[in-house]
DNA sequence: TAGGCCAAGATTTTC
DNA sequence: TCTTGGCCTA
């Protein structure tokens, strides 16, 4: 059987590969190959003839879980449509399309993001007469978050926020609506109070597989306890040092809670690295290092030193892209980097701004993954918006978003009134707006009246249009004309034309994508709510990877985890960007977290790291002066270069040094 | 009562 | 820089 692992495995990796039965825990350090075991482990199982319906491997991004299917795939040539590869959430979402009736909701259930539960507290807010100003809202929102999940509890500073708690759930439940946390809840709430689903669910999976399993929360474990508990097969693959979604709930103590869970785990720790040079994992471990809380382990390479890591201090965050879209030009001529294999990596996104219109500027083709998604645009969040309203008329987050968008004349105390109606019937808006179209007593005037029927007819009739087969597509076309999005859109822009005519070009390119996947014949699913369900849980990473070829990578450090680039630039290390000042202020054992995030940056790269720190930035309205991060001061000195700064090279003369270049090169002249 | 205009305030990371 | 909320006008 073992000649069948292609022989760059090591014997650690061939024994997480072919282990597969009883519990195990796998610590793989950074670029130990740990994508490869996991795959080519899936592929064994399958040989030994496990059937793929029976495996269940979670991750924690689309991308990640799409990456893992697909590799798979690659390795045993087989489509393997029975497998279940998918994040924590999409697979929250399945158990709830089969199983949500059982806590009294309806299938065609609205998933909120963040965006609409915001808007749904400020709304509750508003119905309680809080004041707005004492409601900090992310807050509040991350508040509620936390008593979910069970992280946190009440206390003397938010027992007052318990009252808009309470109203905020039981509205989530009269719209018939989750919340991204429920997606985790509410599974395990089935499986605690319907053992019978819960033994179909182990039934059916016998052999688990979690991926960076540090980044679990408290609530996914309990998930893949209860499923896992059955076979006890199963697999946990992690590494502490990058646990870096603790902000999210991930409990990097999950690890010591599966050791104490499973005492017959096996254990392997996959310590040696084959992605960077000895430098670069020089520097990370010296930064890691610092941190108290971890494992012990020893990230060793068998590579060669490789060339020191460049620091530059830029004057601004200007030059600082200067220099990198110089940096990344010289590189592709003098080294033959292609685009695709830079990494450009960034704390936060707001970094990101400064740094594309560099490039821009320089003519480097650049990708960004993370920033405003398609999905979180204005326009198709909007058209979203009517889709979800048509499949979930209880929906009051969506009803509000369309109700006057484009305008027709319902404003703020037309609204104060059908919400007023919505209260005294508890039923929804768009229920007590259909009620006071028709009723005798309707404080709504005749015009407003006929503007609200005409509305709630168009959604009636289009909604049924959409359900029906491979019709969604249609639908979102004909809506777009009917409630004239496009008219509306030209007057909202008058002054940037080109603005309109790129929104719509996002709604046709909407439009475009929900036809392929209907048309899909390997979707087994497409109707209107298992779209619904699915594009909820799309986020920023998860469009556009066929064209991602031939282009610089530019996004923030989480959503490089799991990547790795030729070359890392790792532009705004100062302080108060990466640690970040925001995180710190929350308690200070987020240090060692914003220090593996450092950490998860470094070891992105195989061959050569670029730093770079701005003495002054940008910072809203104005300036700041910045001082480097002291991370840097964690990286051994002699792994380190240092450039002054220099005269920024225009373009004029990159290209003569590029014609010279040529020029020498052309001519096999030497200098 | 709806919608336009102006000023102030704001954003860490993702499913 | 962009978004949101409040105020004013028609």
């Amino acid at each position: 059987m073992e000649n069948h692992i292609p022989s760059p495995l090591n014997d650690r990796q061939i024994e997480a590969v072919t282990t597969i039965q009883g519990p195990m825990l796998i610590i793989a350090g950074a670029g130990s190959g740990k994508t490869r075991v996991i795959t080519h482990r899936i592929s064994h199982m399958l040989r030994k003839g496990i059937p793929q319906s029976a495996i269940l491997a979670l991750t924690f991004t689309n991308k990640a879980a799409r990456e893992m299917g697909e590799r798979v795939r690659d390795l045993t040539g087989k489509k393997l449509a029975d497998l279940s590869v998918s994040t924590f959430h999409a697979f929250g979402v399945r158990v709830l399309r089969r199983t949500i009736h059982l806590l009294g909701y309806r299938e065609n259930f609205s998933i909120y993001d963040s965006g609409d539960q915001l808007s749904l507290i400020k709304e509750t807010a508003r119905e309680l007469r809080l004041s707005p100003d004492s409601l900090d809202l992310p807050g509040t929102a991350a508040l509620f978050s936390g008593i979910k999940t069970g992280r946190r509890d009440w206390d003397g500073t938010t027992e007052m926020f318990r009252p808009l708690y309470q109203e905020y759930l039981s509205h989530m439940k009269a719209y018939n609506a989750v919340d991204f946390d429920d997606l985790i809840m509410l599974p395990i709430r089935i499986f605690g109070e319907h053992p019978e689903t819960l033994a179909e669910y182990r039934q059916r999976y016998s052999h688990i597989l979690v991926d960076e399993f540090q980044d679990t929360s408290a609530n996914q474990y309990r998930l893949m306890k209860l499923l896992a508990d059955g076979s006890r097969n199963v697999c946990v693959v992690g590494d502490d040092d990058q646990s870096i979604y603790s902000w999210r709930g991930a409990n990097y103590e999950n690890i010591l809670r599966f050791e104490q869970d499973y005492p017959e785990r096996r254990e392997i720790k996959l310590e040696q690295n084959y992605r960077s040079t000895g430098t670069i994992l020089a520097a990370a471990n010296g930064v890691i290092s610092h941190n108290r809380n971890r494992k012990t382990k020893a990230l060793w390479t068998g590579s060669a030193e490789g060339r020191p890591i460049e620091m530059f201090h830029p004057e601004d965050e200007r030059r600082e892209g200067e220099f990198i879209a110089a940096t990344i030009k010289t590189l592709m001529l003098r080294e033959k980097v292609r685009y695709q294999d830079f990494g450009v990596l960034v704390r936060t996104n707001s970094l990101c701004r400064a740094l594309e219109e560099a490039f821009l500027a320089e003519g480097l083709p650049y990708r960004v993954s993370g920033g405003e998604s398609f999905f979180q645009r204005k326009e198709i969040k909007d058209i979203l918006s009517y889709l979800r309203v048509m499949a979930n008329p209880d929906d009051d987050v969506a009803f509000l978003r369309v109700v006057n968008t484009p305008r027709r004349g319902v404003g703020r105390r037309t609204l104060e009134q059908i919400g007023e109606a919505a209260r005294r019937r508890s039923c929804s808006l768009y229920s007590a707006a259909a009620l006071l179209t028709l009723a005798e007593d309707s404080p709504l005037g005749a015009g407003i009246r006929a503007d609200l029927a005409s509305f709630l007819a168009l959604l009636e009739e289009q909604g049924k249009a959409a359900r029906r087969p491979r019709n969604i597509a249609p639908t979102v076309r004909r809506l777009v004309e009917a409630v004239d999005y496009r008219g509306w859109l030209h007057g909202e822009f008058q002054k940037n034309d080109k603005i309109a005519k790129w929104k719509l070009r996002n709604i046709e390119l909407l439009a475009q994508s929900i036809e392929d996947w209907e048309k899909d014949p390997e979707n087994f699913e497409p109707g209107l709510y298992s779209y619904l369900n699915r594009v909820s849980l799309i986020s920023r990473d998860d469009i556009d990877d066929e064209d991602g070829k031939g282009r610089v990578n530019l996004m923030t450090i989480h959503s490089a985890k799991g990547l790795e680039f030729e070359i890392v630039f790792l532009p705004g290390v100062e302080d108060g960007i990466i640690p970040h000042a925001r995180a710190l202020e929350e308690s200070e054992g987020d240090m060692e977290e914003e220090r593996r995030l450092f950490y998860v940056a470094i070891t992105r790269a195989r061959r050569k790291l670029y730093i770079s720190a701005c003495r002054k930035r940008r910072v809203m309205r104005d300036v700041a002066e910045m001082s480097p991060s002291p991370f840097l001061d964690e990286i051994p000195r002699d792994l380190m270069v240092f450039h002054q700064e220099e005269e920024p090279v225009s373009r004029e003369e990159a290209t003569d040094y590029f014609a010279a270049l040529k020029n020498r090169l052309g001519a096999g002249a030497r200098p």
